[in-house]
DNA sequence: TAGATTGTTAATCGATTAACAATC
DNA sequence: TAGATTGTTAATCGATTAACAATC
């Protein structure tokens, strides 16, 4: 991923007046997206604990972000709120959807079905924000057959096939080190352009291929230093 | 953890001049100290696969931070690489250590025995980087008890107890959201000030206390995005 | 030497935030 | 109405990056 073209300011540029959504510009630049999809989790979260409404300080309290920023980010896009009330934690999550035009379904395949594919195939973070596994696959010819949840465990010499009939788009990898480049080449050659690596591996591919490392570590690393000092 | 006063940049205000090491500022401002703690994850990494020496620009394809940015983060506390060659790598990885001040051991306190929690204990990225899990805990009196690697399984009224004893700094809840807040109060009232949230719940906490929450989702909606457009 | 890569400058651009009028 | 919270302005400050001399 390319991170040097990606800066026009969101809102630049419009010339409508008096509607309440702006027409969502090209392209986000890489901090208001990554700052959305934060709202996201917490309104998600927010909507399974009953709350029809949620203010800025409140979204700031649990996001770390400052709420002028907050409501700065989404004024951009259209007058979402209400003043003296807050912002409707559902018409706020549909808006942030069709801003990251992430409202539809996509699907994950899964490698590895040891304790942490289980625990990713079985927990609801990704099925919350419209990311469904619908494929899990092993190197392990013992587990391939069985189940986990509804799905059967897959042996990896179909992956290719696999991607193509079930329109894959991320693959995540929860396998050991040294399986995982190996998998993530045949990802690369089945079409895949996003990987999740939780593996330990440092993982080469091409330009167009975007990976996310998983870093729970380096998060801890970074909280740390702030409590240290 | 507040986040408006951390801004002083680093360097800053220094009046040393012909060491190779500049004094680490008090505070380093967020986006450094984020960007240090990835630099050490893709060197810990890369030290294992037996590289010595690193460029700032494979720094940069590994991180997707620009390897300008890279140089001048680092230049800022001395002059760590060799020119035309790069940076050594373990001499890099116990510099970033020193500067985020990381360089010791830190305990963590493991809440829950199911999948997720397993994959974390036997796991070592947080070895990797000085986070040992010294006790695990679970709810269910089945477990307590029962081995999860070289730890037992304790029972959760030992928490306060144990966090004395074994010196916890950090505490995961990888536990139902059911019972996250409980769990998290508890850390609160025996003194731990980080937590690392792997639930879905949005846990409420005194404002000394840092809370992160796991984001596999946000951070593959993120990337969606940016391949999407 | 020739090639590579650092360290650093200088300029730009975006992010951040306090403050407050508008208004629910 | 009184209180609360949004939407927006204006000003500041830090992050980012191209470019290149220094030097291994």
């Amino acid at each position: 991923m390319s991170v040097g073209d990606l800066t026009k300011p969101h809102g630049a540029g419009d010339t409508n007046g008096a509607d309440d959504t702006e027409p969502v510009p090209d392209r986000l630049s890489l901090g208001v997206a990554a700052r959305l999809a934060r709202y996201l989790q917490v309104l998600t979260k927010a909507k399974k604990e009953g709350k029809e409404t949620i203010s800025s300080q409140e979204l700031s309290s649990f996001t770390q972000v400052n709420s002028t920023q907050i409501r700065r980010d989404l004024s951009g896009f259209g007058k979402f709120g209400k003043r003296g009330v807050g912002y409707n934690v559902d018409g706020l999550v549909s808006q942030i959807r069709k801003i990251l035009r992430t409202a539809g379904q996509h699907n994950i395949a899964l490698f590895g079905a040891g304790h942490l594919g289980r625990a990713i195939a079985s927990s609801d973070v990704f099925a919350d924000h419209g990311f469904r596994v619908v494929a899990i696959f092993d190197a392990d010819p013992e587990k391939v057959g069985t189940s986990v949840g509804a799905l059967q465990v897959r042996d990896v010499a179909t992956v290719p096939q696999v991607v193509e009939d079930e329109d894959i788009v991320v693959g995540v990898l929860a396998v050991p080190s040294s399986a995982a480049q190996t998998l993530a080449d045949q990802l690369v050659l089945s079409g895949v352009k996003i990987i999740f690596n939780y593996s330990e591996s440092l993982l080469r591919v091409p330009p167009e291929v975007t990976v996310h490392t998983s870093s729970p570590a380096v998060d801890l690393l970074y909280a740390l230093y702030f409590y240290l000092t």
